[in-house]
RNA sequence: GGGGCCGUAGCUCAGUCGGUUAGAGUGCCGCACUGUCACUGCGGAGGUCGCGGGUUCGAGCCCCGUCGGCCCCGCCA
């Protein structure tokens, strides 16, 4: 007496994927897809395919009728079949070991053709070596590309996590709270979908691009702790780990300080990384946005690797080269990476570096590398004897170094650091490293516009320790903005707002918001924080890109069911499509498209 | 907006210096086959070389444009 398959309906008894030997003997109904045919004339077996898994369905003269095996022997791959059949072990040498079920199959006595299907278009059923589909036709005929175990892995590990986060939230008491869709634009500052008012000629609605001043909203409205599994639009142009629309966990908490929301984000990321089979320790390590930039030239290290920035600016000796010198009397620094093990890399390698480094703004990539008779290379020469002396090594050692403005310097060396922990042969000390940036910048210079723009969003507060600094070097306040990162990937962001109304007005002076524009984006927020707002902050974690690193994939299309291209283009459903003149009449739109000269 | 790579049979790819009839594997169709598991063997069908233009006696191959996909920069806090 076995206990019935939660899957088990009026058609079927089991999955085909979830029979064990524990079925062995008991008579089951299946219902799945012909994952591939072997048809040796007189028995034909037939591997039937649902979400599960695969099952050899075993069609021969002993237990299945004529009409059967001759019907089985013209099954084409993805037809739906419903079959019945006896459960039975299968003898030792017969034992497919790359099954789940690869002990036992089923003995078909009856096969009913439910869902004819016409020959794939991509195939569903691989081979061992097989490639993929392109990933235009993989989109266009999504389907028949989902149907694929990997992808099914990939979406079955997405609801994991999803239900774990949510469970994981409410269990902190947090409430699952849903915002608008239709909304009004959203202070992100990347491009809004728009979505024109019927019944308001002249008027749209706004997609959100995150349910941020919501969410803050909600805090005065009394709401405390909030979460959503958010959807977020964002018009902007995309990339591997970027898609137009995007799932965040997002939450707020009400009398938190930073540490109380970096507390509660940790422990929703080891229950989601714990239900992808990875214990990781917290709490994380806390690195402030200007070491990460010395030490890494990034604001998302990668902490798997060494090869950490050095300011080597000290080192440099009266014989080094003019330049050298030059670079540093108008205001830069030396800053190097030692490799140990690097004089193995070749001249192509070193230039490959150093291509880098130039394309990142740098004059060039001094190089050295330590081998048995001294130093060698055009930075051994530049810097001269003294300075190698200072900057020191072993044999075997290669180092890189770069002279420029902080500015430039670091972000440049930060992208050499990244390709050098790129190389096969430096294996992560690590598999999982997290870290929080903390005081970042509360303002970035634009470097288009020459114009000041928030790091993170114009409701985030100055480090108290920094208020002072408001009126005098607004510049250099810091923010109480944080950001988890995760192996060099930004998982999310958060920070605590802004809730005394003088310091929001300040924000926006200085970032030259007109008081109309104001009054008009935000207004419905400011007029909330004057209601009476508890002191608040929060975050919003990257859902589909966390999914996409724990199912192992480098594309956000292997966690989304329905992605779009990297030109916004839907394949499968043709989206986005012209409308008639009638119904753009009645949302009052004309369309002018600009000739291309 | 900019840069790079790619586009040849349903799918994955090869296609030499520009040369006459564009190939392979797989899938598909047919035949054979009683223990296969990417079954096997034999036979067959299948091509707008993305699209448009140009150079040339001749273009899958060279040039220009264009469309589509992917990757990156800008952009996206």
């Amino acid at each position: 007496m076995t206990v019935a398959s939660t899957f088990a309906t009026s058609r079927r008894s089991h999955l085909c994927g979830e029979l064990r030997e524990e079925h062995v003997g008991e008579t089951v109904r299946l219902g799945g897809w012909v994952h591939r045919t072997r048809s040796l004339g007189s028995i034909v077996f037939l591997d039937l395919r649902d979400r599960a898994g695969l099952i050899q369905a075993a069609c021969d003269p002993r237990f299945s009728p004529a009409d059967v095996i001759a019907a089985a022997d013209r099954l084409g791959a993805e037809t739906v079949v419903e079959v019945d059949g006896v459960v039975a072990r299968r003898p030792a040498e017969m034992v497919n070991k790359d099954m789940g079920t690869g002990t036992i199959e089923l003995q078909v006595t009856a096969l009913r053709i439910v869902g004819p299907a016409v020959t794939p278009a991509i195939p569903v059923a691989r081979g061992k070596d097989e490639k993929l589909a392109a990933e235009e036709l993989r989109l266009k005929h999504r389907i028949l590309d989902l149907r694929r175990p990997e992808l099914q892995a990939n979406m079955i590990l997405r609801h994991r996590l999803l239900q774990v986060a949510r469970h994981a939230m409410s269990s902190h008491g947090f409430l699952e709270i849903e915002t608008p869709i239709l909304t009004k634009t959203t202070p992100e500052g990347a491009r809004d979908y728009l979505v024109p008012s019927r019944v308001h000629p002249g008027e749209f609605y706004a997609l959100p691009q995150s349910p941020q001043i919501y969410k803050q909203l909600l805090m005065v409205a009394g709401y405390d702790r909030y979460f959503q599994i958010a959807r977020c639009f964002r018009d902007e142009d995309l990339r591997a780990d970027r898609q137009p629309e995007f799932t965040q966990i997002d939450l707020e908490c009400a009398f938190v300080t930073q540490e109380d929301v970096q507390a509660v984000v940790e422990r929703v990321l080891v229950a989601l990384w714990k239900e992808a089979g990875h214990d990781i320790a917290i709490p994380f390590q806390r690195l402030s946005w200007s070491t990460s930039m010395e030490r890494f030239g990034i604001d998302k290290p990668d902490l798997r690797y060494g090869f950490e920035l050095e300011n080597w600016t000290a080192h440099v000796q009266g014989d080094a080269a003019t330049f050298v010198h030059d670079g540093i009397t108008v205001g830069g620094l030396l800053r190097g990476i030692r490799v140990p093990g690097g004089a193995a890399l070749s001249r192509k390698d070193i230039d490959a570096l150093a291509a880098t480094a130039k394309s990142n703004g740098l004059g060039g990539l001094l190089w050295a590398k330590r081998t048995e008779t001294g130093w060698e290379g055009q930075g051994a020469k530049a810097f001269g004897a003294g300075t190698m002396e200072k900057i020191g090594g072993v044999i075997g050692d290669l180092i890189v170094a770069g002279v420029g403005a902080d500015s430039v310097a670091l972000p440049a060396m930060g992208q050499v650091r990244l390709e050098l922990t790129r190389r096969p042969e430096h294996a992560p000390a690590t598999a999982h490293a997290f870290c929080w940036i903390v005081d970042f910048p509360l303002f970035e210079l634009d470097a288009a516009s020459g114009e000041h723009t928030p790091s993170h969003h114009p409701f985030t507060s100055p480090h108290p320790d920094d208020v002072h600094k408001l009126e005098s070097v607004p510049w250099e306040c810091r923010a109480m903005h944080y950001d988890a990162v995760y192996n060099g990937n930004e998982l999310g962001s958060g920070s605590i707002r802004i809730t005394d109304p003088a310091v929001q007005e300040t924000i926006f002076r200085l970032l030259k918001v007109p008081a109309e524009e104001i009054q008009r984006r935000f207004g419905f927020l400011l007029d909330g924080l004057a209601a009476g707002a508890p002191p608040h902050g929060g975050f919003a974690l990257g859902f589909d890109r966390i999914a996409m690193l724990l199912a192992g994939s480098t594309s956000l299309r292997d966690v989304i069911a329905f992605p779009k291209t990297t030109a916004a283009r839907a394949l499968f459903e043709g989206a986005p499509s012209p409308v008639s003149a009638r119904e753009l009449a009645a949302l009052n739109i004309a369309v002018s498209i600009k000739e291309q000269s």
